[in-house]
DNA sequence: CGCGAGTAGATGAGCTGTCAACGATTTCGT
DNA sequence: ACGAAATCGTTGACAGCTCATCTACTCGCG
């Protein structure tokens, strides 16, 4: 069959190019920003986040990884790392042999409660003042209408 | 002085986690796709399309690297990589000793000649096809926006 | 009960990215 | 012309991610 390909006309390409560049920039920036001010990568960032915020500092491990979207393999190593740093320790799930929560430890509170700030003031500083109050409302609305017509598709 | 953070306000945050995840899904994705349909990474591919597109299939080491925004080191493994599997070649520079020039090689420009209508097909179907084209354009428009204003701001 | 299927999570190999150091040229100031 | 500094690019060590595989446990069913 192999239809032509139908490429991006030219306001599709520069629509398309402007999102990339500009996510990839910022992304780029905030993660060096992390790891520069707190020391910890934005893995770890991400991981502590989750855990204080929405699971109270302590999380069964497969929900951890549901939360952040990640493969657990990737998880599994990740906290590996993290406890070797003393952030996070695993703990027996007394409920289900096979399980394990992931527990912040005061450590890993120390840290998260000392970069988050930092972190917040990066995102308004490169992200939402770059934007009006409506434009930045715009940009969440479409970003949720490309996320909801994603979950639609196939892989 | 240690100023109280100035955290996100609901709306504001509601967009930020929005754009994050979309954006994060997105770029997931698209990744998966190139490297299951093509055997690519999304690093190989970028090289490719920015070496055959941009620089007629030739260009100076950090000329392509500044094109993808990579650090050099980045790049030096990456082409080392390709090279390995015959994706582009290194070649002496004339005019400078220290130089060198990438060169796509003719098994480097069928990879990406298969490879780019599909991942333009992807893109389509995921993100374009999401929004109208009013949309696109506005998303296209705030992107560029951010850019801008992040390119003023210090790191 | 006992067996097979499914689930929770760990682990190892191999590839990719980052950081710091390095060698080789070129350029520039004097 | 000569030494210092800047530029071009590579390299090695190390952390991170992915994929396949593995163990241990739970659950459902005969």
């Amino acid at each position: 069959m192999d239809a032509p390909p139908r490429w991006l006309d030219r306001e599709e390409k520069a629509a398309w190019d402007s999102f990339i560049r500009m996510q990839e920039t910022l992304i780029g920036r905030l993660s060096r920003r992390v790891q520069t001010d707190s020391g910890m990568s934005a893995s770890d960032y991400i991981v502590l986040v989750s855990l204080t915020e929405r699971g109270g500092g302590r999380m069964r491990f497969l929900d951890l990884a549901k939360l952040v979207e990640w493969e657990k393999s990737r998880m599994s190593h990740q906290v590996t790392r993290m406890a070797k740093r003393g952030l996070v320790a695993r703990e027996d799930c007394p409920d289900d042999g096979r399980g394990a929560f992931i527990v912040a430890t005061p450590a890993g509170y120390k840290a998260i409660e000392e970069a988050a700030p930092q972190h917040v003031e990066h995102v308004r500083r490169l992200f939402i003042d770059a934007l009006t109050p409506n434009q930045l409302s715009t940009l969440g609305r479409l970003s949720k209408r490309v996320l909801d017509h994603m979950e639609k598709q196939p892989d």
